[in-house]
RNA sequence: GGCCCGUUAGUCAAGCGGCUAAGACGUUGGCCUCUCACGCCAAAGGCAGGAGUUCGAUUCUCCUACGGGUCACCA
């Protein structure tokens, strides 16, 4: 630490009165029990979370969560340019409507934690505190801009601008521009500020990217990466810290173990570890998880962002998919021997998986609808008809007025139609999101009632005149599903079909036709569709006056 | 362009030097059956390419190709 160093970070920091240690001892040492992670979420309130969003912090909460750890959320809104308006609320909605609880941190009602403030721009003055330390000690300088310079830079588009640019000459002028900078002296630092200039705060790398080191991610294995030779700016002209400063000063103090982060972030981890070295900061661990794709116009993969079909949450919610769903979805493509799991375990909660960071895959993979549709499915189809009718309603309410109102006239009679074909071993699997719930159950309300009176073609209309007459003749809600059949059976042969499948099959030519076709002229008739569950409990939920009902009115369409 | 990462069927994936290369979704065919859904059975479909190491490579090494990421006073 020379004197002159040490004189500039006191003409550059003249605010900052505290010390390193001062900072320190307000961020003890988490008590924890052996092997308890400390994890955390942090993003930038800048719009929603979406799909791909989900990922990281799932594998974040449980992470912390399986191991008695903490999980925490932090702002990291250090770019007030970018910063949205509610997102930070909107945000934490989001990820508890899909079942990702913080300990501490950020939340709707101030903060919560004593590891705190967990908003970055609050935290301003501790990250000056470590750049001052570090420019004392020569390992930070500072890079003067005049006012005009400044503005120029702010007008033009820096990203068109770094397109356009030659790589190469890029890249070297920045060099050399950053190694000229650095030998700025105390009295040429004040005359500048003097005159009223502008810096940053850059950190004086000292890596040569022609060396390498190891690194071993939790995801990725074991990395060769190139040691750290740029100056990363760490302070902004405004005086607030970068990603890469808050991100290394932050983890530190609030005590994480686990990062956890999309893997956009690999190619700056040396210049993070080269912080952490700087500071005497022990770096956590990392996982780095790829992101989630999509196919491109042109049938490339890219990564699945904000603007995607498909990335925004709010579209699932909208289309129906119950949040557990999603969650369902995630473990899978997360941990791939999840589904096995679940297989062996259908009814235990998503959270008593033994999660592992392991199994997941260093590569990433692609959004595929048909498999959410099919984890849906099974999701739901472990549900109760009590929970489906709650789920369903909540949806409805929102999403669909008419079948708000249908569903919840009566809920019992919902209950009993939710009720059809589950809960065995073998539960039915009709639907994958609310919104097919129309389409499924509609018929069983008479205001959703839509016939398509789709008779089987090859009965004429005289006997599927008699079936329905008879049928209205005979049907007692008493009876039990085989006494009911047996008059199907009876009622079939009376008219001249046959009541053995196997005996038409034989001889299909001396029947007009078999059971078959006089259960489905009597399922057209009640539900409307030549698809529908069992017809005996669709009978039996619907009730004689209804079932009369709907015969009468088939008769007439005939 | 430099650097880093990745590449097993249409998709998600097991695999860690010797297997007829699991399984799931999707697709197709069949069975069951009053339709549908479920369930069951079956089929099609894959180690990106080339060298090398080895008795033997999906597995290890190198090269090529392709894909992804990154190279901001954004995170």
């Amino acid at each position: 630490m020379s004197t002159d160093s040490v004189k500039l970070a006191e003409l550059l920091f003249p605010d900052v009165d505290k010390t390193p240690e001062q900072i320190e001892k307000a961020y003890p040492p988490r008590n924890l029990k052996e092997g308890a992670k400390v994890t955390r979420f942090a993003p930038s309130p800048t719009g929603f979370i979406h799909f791909g969003g989900l990922f990281p912090s799932t594998v974040s909460e449980r992470l912390a969560h399986q191991s008695g750890g903490v999980f925490y959320l932090r702002i990291e809104d250090t770019d007030a340019k970018r910063e949205v308006a509610g997102a930070k609320d909107a945000l934490i909605e989001t990820l508890s409507y899909y079942g990702i609880k913080f300990d501490e941190g950020a939340s709707e009602n101030g903060e919560v934690g004593s590891y705190g403030p967990y908003t970055q721009s609050l935290r301003r003055d501790i990250y000056r505190v470590y750049a001052k330390k570090l420019t004392a000690e020569g390992k930070a300088y500072p890079v003067f801009l005049t006012a005009e310079e400044y503005q120029k830079l702010n007008a033009v588009d820096k990203k068109a601008e770094l397109k356009a640019r030659d790589w190469h000459a890029d890249s070297d002028k920045q060099l050399q521009e950053q190694r000229a900078a650095r030998s700025i002296t105390y009295e040429q630092a004040k005359q500048r500020l003097e005159h009223g200039d502008i810096f940053v705060l850059r950190m004086r790398a000292t890596g040569d990217p022609d060396k390498k080191f190891k690194f071993n991610d939790l995801v990725k294995g074991l990395l060769e990466l190139p040691e750290n030779d740029r100056d990363e700016i760490i302070l902004k002209s405004d005086g607030m810290p970068s990603y890469h400063f808050a991100h290394v000063v932050d983890d530190h103090l609030m005590g994480t173990t686990h990062v956890i982060r999309g893997d956009e972030w690999l190619s700056s981890l040396p210049r993070h570890i080269m912080l952490f070295d700087m500071l005497g900061f022990k770096p956590p661990k990392y996982a780095h998880i790829s992101p989630i794709m999509r196919i491109d116009e042109n049938g490339n993969k890219k990564k699945l962002s904000k603007r995607d079909m498909g990335a925004n949450l709010e579209d699932y919610r909208k289309l129906g998919y119950a949040p557990e769903c999603v969650t369902e979805y995630i473990m899978t493509l997360l941990n791939s021997n999840y589904e096995e799991w679940r297989m062996q375990n259908p009814d235990k909660e998503y959270t008593s998986f033994p999660f592992s960071l392991k199994k997941m895959s260093p590569s990433g993979c692609l959004f595929d609808p048909d498999k959410l549709n099919d984890v849906s499915k099974n999701v739901l189809s472990r549900f109760s008809a009590d929970r489906i009718y709650q789920g369903a309603c909540e949806w409805a309410k929102e999403f669909d007025a008419e079948l708000f109102k249908a569903l919840s006239r009566d809920p019992e009679y919902s209950i009993a139609v939710f009720s059809i074909g589950r809960g065995g071993k073998k539960p039915r699997k009709d639907i994958a999101k609310w919104d097919e719930i129309r389409a499924y159950a509609g018929f069983f309300y008479d205001e959703l009632f839509e016939p398509k009176y789709d008779f089987p073609s090859d009965i004429n209309p005289e006997d599927v005149r008699k079936i329905l007459d008879s049928y209205a003749q005979i049907y007692d809600k008493a009876d039990d599903e085989s006494a009911w059949f047996d008059k199907i059976k009876k009622l079939a042969e009376s008219l001249g079909f046959a009541s053995d499948m196997k005996q038409y099959k034989q001889n299909p030519e001396q029947f007009k036709g078999s059971v078959a076709d006089v259960a489905m002229v009597l399922r057209v008739a009640v539900t409307g569709k030549t698809m529908s569950p069992d017809t005996y409990r669709v009978m039996q939920i619907l009730g004689p006056d209804r079932i009369n009902e709907r015969i009468t009115r088939a008769k007439g369409a005939l």
